[in-house]
DNA sequence: GAGACTCCTTATACGGTGTACGAGGCGCGG
DNA sequence: CCGCGCCTCGTACACCGTATAAGGAGTCTC
């Protein structure tokens, strides 16, 4: 096993997927194993957030002391990197290949990478701070850039393409997963936290002035059903301006521009 | 002062910017204030990243005791969320207001935008985590819905251009950011991260077959210069057609569809 | 059966964190 | 001079990640 303190040396590529090691077995007697522990990580990521994960915790869960999860393991990072990969499998690669065109594989890819990241609210956050090149992370990769392929878009456009397509997701996937997470932190549906907020700013005179110019996109939002509804609707419409765009550029390239 | 412990009782909207308090001005012996804190905070933050940023620290640069910083801020958070509007400001929004058209704004806004999470790359992973409620935030919200306006989009999909555009831009930004502080972290410059990085993959069995089908891409990439122009062109790029996308569903809307 | 060796778990400890609490010191109005 | 507000500090608590070393259980060897 790697030191953490040696693990900072090499920052070009710190990740558990460089300096790959083989798992260690779960021949103990607590039964413990590389994956069981990543399996109770991501259920408690789930639960508590990522604030509320810590190493004496998870190993308190499984029924042990901190310092045991580190014959499994060299550090915490490790884990969550672990934990991030586990959940890149939740999308259906299958369901993508499936897709028919470009279009539709776009559009499966984006709302099934959208829904992974609201289920799981710890992963932006951490995302964003790991390489994500796990197995899983990168077969997920591979499928974008595939179905990026596929447009027709020059090469020289395929990196461009794949960016406004899925860090959109991304950061979508993002705010509406802060949402959920307060509306359940406030005991709250979402859509009572939503009104809630809403009034709460409309009566707050610091926020009136700036809310003004909106009142006619609130009124729209607010006689359009649920929140859950608009989350999917602005989704859907945002995807339909992407794949819009994509053939417009494939349209522009082919005239010869 | 509102204690930490109370902050949480109030969930739904835990942020300094509801049940604001007024500064505490700086008469003290420290010359303290909660301006001269945050403007601090700002400068640790950039140098030593969002893990380097503690409050014992932040205080000794300020030449007191952590403690002392209690009696201007309530909690650690609040001095994050206080930092984050801070930066905000730092997006030109006279330069956007002379934009001759929508496009042009929308563009304008996506670059100060981007150029601001990447001078400041713990901006990414702590906007995700706040509400961003501030003035600065809120200014900045504002300009971007009213540019969004301009499209000509009808109501029902100008939420989903604002999130297609902007949160890709976030997106993009905090990729972008990352990346160059773990360039930074390795000491080297963004090149030669780059294509060590690149280099590192291909050799590494795990990785060649993942990347084999995106050889010419790369290819492609290596071939146009420096790094920095790269992150430039796919951005520039991936705006093309966000453009396209918004001027094609406007199309779309007033052929009456 | 005794010893050694490997695998796994544990106890303890270090240096860090955010922050609650209470004790001061300093300037000012009475 | 006294008290009172403002501001700073010392101390302490609970918690964190993890380095280090010791311990226990099983198995293999002689």
């Amino acid at each position: 096993m790697v030191k953490a303190a040696d693990r900072a040396k090499n920052p070009a590529g710190s990740s558990v997927w460089l300096e790959q090691r083989a798992p260690r077995s779960g021949g103990g007697p607590a039964g413990l194993d590389r994956d069981r522990i990543v399996a109770a990580s991501v259920r408690m990521l789930d639960r508590d957030g990522l604030g509320g994960f810590s190493m004496r915790r998870l190993a308190a869960e499984l029924g042990v002391t901190a310092m045991s999860l580190y014959w499994y393991v060299d550090t915490k990072d490790d884990i969550i990197e672990y934990a991030i990969d586990t959940v890149y499998r939740e999308i259906d690669l299958d369901a993508v290949d499936a897709g028919a065109d470009w279009r539709e594989r776009i559009r499966t890819l984006a709302l099934d990478y959208r829904r992974m990241l609201v289920r799981h609210p710890w992963m932006s956050p951490c995302a964003g701070q790991y390489l994500n090149i796990g197995p899983c992370a990168i077969a997920v990769g591979s499928r974008i850039q595939e179905a990026i392929r596929g447009t027709g878009l020059p090469l020289s456009g395929q990196p461009g393409a794949m960016s406004a397509v899925f860090q959109f997701v991304y950061g979508y996937g993002t705010i509406e997963s802060q949402f959920e997470r307060r509306a359940a932190e406030a005991g709250m549906s979402q859509d009572d936290f939503y009104t809630g907020s809403v009034a709460a700013f409309r009566d707050d005179p610091q926020f009136r002035e700036a809310l003004e110019p909106m009142t006619d996109i609130l009124d729209e939002r607010a006689s359009h059903g649920s929140v859950t509804d608009i989350w999917e609707r602005d989704f859907a419409y945002a995807l339909d301006i992407l794949v819009a765009g994509i053939e417009a550029m494939v349209a522009r390239e082919s005239a010869g521009t």
